[in-house]
DNA sequence: TCTGGGGTCCTTAACCCA
DNA sequence: TCTGTGGGTTAAGGACCC
């Protein structure tokens, strides 16, 4: 079994389609004060940075970084070209992330690990070729094994862990590097005298589930063992559709969270509705400024589509979870996902009357937050633009009037940087997408 | 140092019902 | 009618993953 994991992914789509970028510190992620690093490159890396690290203390550590915001749309194309790629392999694939998956070659089975070595070269020869990204792979007789291999990998390389090899690779790791151990895990091992996997594996199932849980205890003691039997099977459609903001600073006007939370359940109905689903659970999710989470639900007899009548769910469920202080961060969430089936049009049965009424209701529902009288905004670092004379390019910075842009794609190689006024007509928005030719 | 946004799954408790 | 018992569902909170 393989485990594919692109290599700083996002930071790397970076590098690759603005290649002034290249071989530089690259820290992608908000540029709000309570962002978080969501991509670094290696370059970056070296100095301590990393993911889910507050951005405040990435740009601390890594002064001379670039900061970029994310762009979802171009990580999206290439991860699909990528997964292109993986896919023409003969056998079962299990995508678990945007830039990772788990891929059984039927030509493998039974194989030694010099074949496995070999085929793992040739797929991430393939990948370079025809996306420019590198990916680690790693080899082993299970999904944690594989997994731990690829993280050994890294960056662009390869890790096979031989049949009966297993245990000896494992024993000296920190039971933190077994996936379903995080900080709260490892910390109760810890105090347990249990650091490495090795200690792990020694403790007797009992042990196990009564300091880390029924659940994820039994499935550990039983990898410990060299038992993962997990198969590699496709995922299924979302079980869930969320959407959550948190604010620079913490609200305490309780109108302007009522609009947050109109505008989170309108994001996450928009994409409810484009995945053709419909929901029967709304959930509010409401985090105060002192940190603390609280969450609301209900759930109603059948599933909706309509906005307002999932909208007045979430106001609803809002109001019984404000807390004292202010509020840091609003959630909506839907769940119970059924698959919406349009119903036939003269029906009148009552059990269709919800979602009919959702039908005629969703054409004239505002588009989003287009308002034509608001200037547009600022030139922002990271934004694509595009120039009459000198092509597509990003931002790099603007302030007193004037926008510094890099002008470069992917196949250009490095560009030039020219400062122009920030009302240059020559100058306007482009398709992040572009920086992809 | 001060903690994102999108998810999955687990645990516990309460409740209804057969 | 009372007392278990056990399943299924809902709700709330958390751990964990990328």
């Amino acid at each position: 079994m393989l485990h594919l994991d692109l290599d700083a992914f996002f930071a790397s789509v970076e590098q690759l389609t603005r290649p002034t970028l290249a071989g530089r510190a690259v820290l992608v992620g908000g540029l709000g004060p309570r962002s978080v690093v969501a991509g670094a490159s290696y370059q970056a890396r070296v100095h301590g940075a990393h993911s889910a690290m507050p951005m405040s203390r990435a740009r601390r550590l890594v002064p001379a970084a670039v900061v970029l915001p994310p762009r979802l749309a171009v990580y999206r194309v290439l991860s699909e070209r990528v997964f292109d790629v993986v896919r023409r392999i003969d056998g079962a694939m299990e995508q678990i992330s945007i830039d990772e998956a788990f891929v059984e070659p039927s030509g493998l089975f039974g194989a030694g690990p010099d074949e496995v070595l070999e085929s793992a070269e040739r797929l991430r020869a393939d990948i370079r070729a025809s996306t420019g990204l590198t990916a680690s792979v790693g080899a082993g007789s299970g999904k944690q094994l594989a997994k731990i291999a690829s993280t050994m990998a890294k960056p662009d390389g390869i890790k096979v862990v031989p049949q009966g090899t297993e245990k000896d690779l494992l024993a000296p790791l920190p039971v933190r590097k077994l996936w379903g151990v995080g900080p709260v895990a490892e910390t109760t091992l810890r105090r347990a005298g249990v650091d490495t996997i090795g200690k792990f594996a020694a403790l007797t199932l009992p042990e196990v589930t009564a300091l880390i849980g029924n659940a994820i205890g039994t499935e550990l003691h039983g990898l410990a063992q060299g038992v993962d039997h997990r198969p590699v099977a496709q995922r299924g459609e979302a079980k869930q559709v969320s959407a959550e903001t948190t604010f620079d600073a913490d609200l305490s006007d309780v109108e302007a969270v009522r609009r947050a939370v109109a505008e989170m359940a309108a994001h996450a109905h928009r994409r409810l509705v484009a995945s053709g689903r419909a929901a029967r659970t709304v959930t509010v999710k409401i985090r105060g400024a002192d940190f603390a989470t609280k969450s609301r639900s209900a759930t109603t007899p059948t599933a909706s589509t309509n906005l307002a009548t999932l909208a007045a769910t979430a106001r609803r469920l809002t109001d019984g979870a404000l807390p004292d202080s202010g509020v840091r961060l609003i959630g909506v969430s839907l769940s119970g996902l059924t698959d919406f089936v349009q119903p036939p049009l003269f029906e009148d049965g009552t059990e269709e009357a919800d979602e009919a009424n959702a039908r005629s209701a969703e054409p004239a529902e505002p588009p989003g937050p287009v308002d034509h009288q608001v200037p547009e905004r600022a030139w922002r670092a990271g934004d694509d633009v595009r120039h009459t004379e000198h092509g597509h390019g990003w931002v790099q910075g603007s302030g007193h009037g004037r926008v510094t842009v890099r002008f470069e794609t992917r196949n250009t190689g490095p560009g030039q940087a020219r400062t122009l006024a920030v009302d240059d007509p020559a100058l306007t928005r482009a398709d992040p997408l572009a920086s992809l030719d």
